[in-house]
Order: structure tokens, then C-alpha cells, then sequence
RNA sequence: GCUGAGGUGACGGAGUGGUCAAACGUACGAGACUGUAAAUCUCGCGUCCGAAAGGGCUACAUAGGUUCGAAUCCUGUCCUCAGCA
């Protein structure tokens, strides 16, 4: 896979090694942190998501932003997720009240209004946020679904990379954008715990042609991530192509995912677990000694623990973010109790940046 | 000292004769969190036995009483708060 010629991620202003972690900043911004907070960290990127921005921010304020790049003054590569997810997450849990239909996903705002978040939508806000990488409307596919279910749904995810792919090129075409300075395009692969219908979804992707393709999907069971799918889906991906692990994961899934070829990620989880107290910690004193490859390498430090508050001692002697470098256990753990913010925002920052460090050493071996 | 109100679990605060080991919060404890509906959610929280279902014991200031039955009604005592002397 990846391993011999070392793979770069195209963004504005230049290239970066992979393998990458880009934490959510789903609304164009990651909860408490601004995007200093987040240079401050060594992360290289971050994604947003369309379908989110598109509730907040309409059309017309998107295309005037000039790029949300721009807006929140990030100067990291930015992927925008397409809101598929979403399509499962918020519509097919009835959240939001919508219907998904072959069109797209179908809102009503008002009794005779109606909006269609299509796979043209989600491209066309993409292209207008200006972003690094587009990544393809796809139909959530729920692993616990049967055979048929999980087969339209990728047909409909197959359809609907087909019209995104043609929009994505009109849009290009219009805006003069050339191969060289125009976003990944990112396929994404349904087909849920079916692996004829994983690996049908990558081939007929590669036909359509993309940048790369993304572990779409939900592979989790009782916590743990299922990684047949994402074997399937690597072996059937042409060599030149990106593999990018939807919402992954756990430090230890992203390792062995990075094993089986995957190059770029995403996920809450840092900076939700940090928000709720949990930080990762790795289980040695010097920065130097951190060792990712050996089994227990990170530990988790519940920082929302009463018994930390006299604790003086850092959170972790091997890491050199904003709270390791200037806050005790002790004042951490009281910022969580009295409820500032700011226990969410320093925990968030220490999270991603023992991310930012994994990658690093992930980039060092691979 | 008089008058009025009141004393409920770590705290705030429901409950005013049986369905009460006591609503609901908070605090505390445990767990979860994977393309963010998430600064969120779940569970526990008198005590003992049990894996659980469930059962035992002790409890609503305190001591008595009425009643088949009391946190709830009556009496004494102690304490708190407010107003008046």
C-alpha cells in the first residue's frame, strides 16, 4: 500500500505527510477552541461538515465567506464531510424531521416549503467553502441492516457518487479549476457488514473515479471497530488512491487501520472525550520514550475525578500542550467541578495534541 | 419573654394518615462516548443479605401518645427563623 512511495495531502498552502488526523469542527469550529488553540497543537487540519453549516449558514452567506478557510481564519488543510453521516445520524433517527428519497434528503421547513438536500447541494456548498478535500453524498448504511437494505443503499450511494462526481466536474470546469489545483474528490464506501457488497461499492466507485475512498459505515460493535470492511475496501482501491477512515477512531484503530493502508481520519472523540473529562495520556514520563507500537501504550486519566482535586502533580510529564506545560490534576479536576468552560477547552487542547503526536509517529514509520 | 412559621437523606426541596427508604434537583460514585442531535447520556446513591428477582433492619429534630397503620394527627422537650416587646 502506502508504504514505499510516502504519500503527501495536497492543501493550500503546500503539502503534508500522512498519515493525518483532522478532528471535527463540524460547525466550523471545535467546541471551546479557536483556531489558534488549535495551531497550537500541531494538528494539520480539521473537517467541517456541510450539512450542519448548510442549517446554520445558507447558500448565499457560504459563497460570500469566500471559503470557510478564510472564515475561521484556519490556515490547516480543511476536508468537508458531505452530511452523509447525517443522513443516518439526524434523519434516519428522526431528529430532524426529513425523508430520504432518491433525489436527496427531503426537508419541509415550513407546510409549502421544501428542500432538498441533494448530492448536487452537498457539492456545490462544498466547492464553495473552498476546502481540500470534497467528499461524496453516500446513504448511510446501518450494519445491523439485512442484505436488501443494505444493497439499496448502496446503489443509491452509487448513483448519488455518480451525480456528485459530474457536479463536482461542472463545478471545476466553471470555476477554471485544473487538476492541479482543484480538492479531492472522496467516494465513500456503504454497503454495511456485507463484504460482496463492500467490495462491489469500492470497484464500481474506482469506475466512476475518485481521489480516494473513505470507510463510510458504522463497523462498530460494543466499542470495538470491526475492520473486515476496511480490508475489503483497501484490497479493491487502486494504489494512487487516499484511504480515509470515516470517523476513526480510537488510537489504536487508527494504527491498525494506517497497517492496512489508511492514510487520513477523523473523529470526535478527542475532543468529546476531552469535553467530558477523559483524557489520553501516554503510559511513559519523556515525550521521547512515547513507543505507539507496544500494547497499553496510552492510558485514560478521568480528570472529572474528586479525588484528583489535591493533586498537584501534571496530567502528563510526556506531552507539551498548554495544560500539561502550566496545570495541575488538582486545577483541572476544579475547573471541571465548578463547571468552567475552560476545563473543556484545556482538556480538548491536551487530546489533540496527543493525536498530533501519534500521527507524528505513525508518519516516522510509514 | 410573647406571637407566627418551621425542623425530611451530604445539601436544596416535595410529601401532610396507608400506594414512602421517601418525588425532583444538586453533590458524590461508576460506566459510556468512534464521518458531533453530545459542555452529553446511562446507572448507583440509609443499611444488611442476594448474581438477580427479592427480602431483613433502621429512619423524616427528640420523647411519648392516638390509630389496624404515622414523615403525616395529639402532647411535652430541644432547636431554627421572622415580627413584637
Amino acid at each position: 500500500m502506502a508504504k514505499k512511495d510516502k504519500k503527501y495531502f495536497k492543501f493550500k498552502s503546500g503539502k503534508m505527510p500522512l498519515p493525518v488526523f483532522f478532528p471535527d469542527a463540524t460547525r466550523g469550529v471545535i467546541k471551546t477552541l479557536d483556531s489558534v488553540d488549535i495551531a497550537s497543537t500541531d494538528t494539520p487540519g480539521i473537517l467541517v461538515n456541510t450539512f450542519h453549516l448548510w442549517q446554520g449558514l445558507n447558500k448565499e452567506i457560504l459563497k460570500k465567506l469566500g471559503g470557510i478557510r478564510e472564515f475561521m481564519n484556519f490556515n490547516g488543510a480543511v476536508i468537508s464531510d458531505s452530511g452523509g453521516f447525517q443522513v443516518m445520524s439526524v434523519v434516519k433517527k428522526g431528529v430532524i424531521e426529513g425523508k430520504i428519497t432518491d433525489e436527496g434528503v427531503v426537508f419541509h421547513p415550513g407546510r409549502n416549503r421544501k428542500v432538498v438536500f441533494s448530492p448536487e447541494t452537498s457539492i456545490e456548498l462544498q466547492m464553495s467553502l473552498n476546502v481540500d478535500m470534497v467528499v461524496v453524498l453516500d446513504d448511510f448504511t446501518d450494519p445491523k441492516v439485512g442484505h436488501k437494505e443494505a444493497l439499496e443503499s448502496v446503489e443509491r450511494t452509487l448513483d448519488w457518487a455518480r451525480r456528485s462526481k459530474r457536479e463536482f466536474e461542472k463545478i471545476c470546469k466553471k470555476k477554471g479549476l485544473t487538476k492541479s489545483n482543484r480538492p479531492y474528490l472522496l467516494g465513500v464506501v456503504q454497503g454495511g457488514d456485507f463484504m460482496d457488497l463492500r467490495e462491489m461499492c469500492t470497484k464500481e466507485l474506482v469506475k466512476i473515479g475518485f481521489d480516494g475512498l473513505g470507510w463510510g459505515g458504522w463497523a462498530i460493535e460494543n466499542g470495538k471497530l470491526k475492520f473486515d470492511s476496511a480490508e475489503v475496501i483497501a484490497k479493491n482501491t487502486p494504489e494512487n488512491y487516499l484511504l480515509y477512515g470515516l470517523g476513526v477512531g480510537k488510537p489504536e484503530d487508527i494504527i491498525k487501520c494506517v497497517e492496512l493502508g489508511y492514510t487520513i481520519f477523523d473523529c470526535v472523540l478527542p475532543t468529546r472525550d476531552g469535553r467530558h473529562g477523559r483524557l489520553y495520556v501516554y503510559d511513559v514520563d519523556n515525550i521521547k520514550d512515547i513507543d505507539i507500537f507496544k500494547p497499553n501504550f496510552y492510558h485514560y486519566f478521568d480528570a472529572k475525578k474528586g479525588a484528583n482535586l489535591s493533586d498537584k502533580s501534571k496530567i502528563s510529564t510526556s506531552c507539551d500542550c498548554l495544560l500539561c506545560k502550566n496545570y495541575s490534576k488538582g486545577y483541572l479536576a476544579h475547573l471541571y467541578k465548578i463547571g468552567d468552560m475552560s476545563a473543556m477547552r484545556l482538556s480538548s487542547i491536551h487530546n489533540l495534541r496527543f493525536f498530533s503526536i501519534l500521527m507524528q509517529k505513525l508518519q516516522e514509520k510509514y
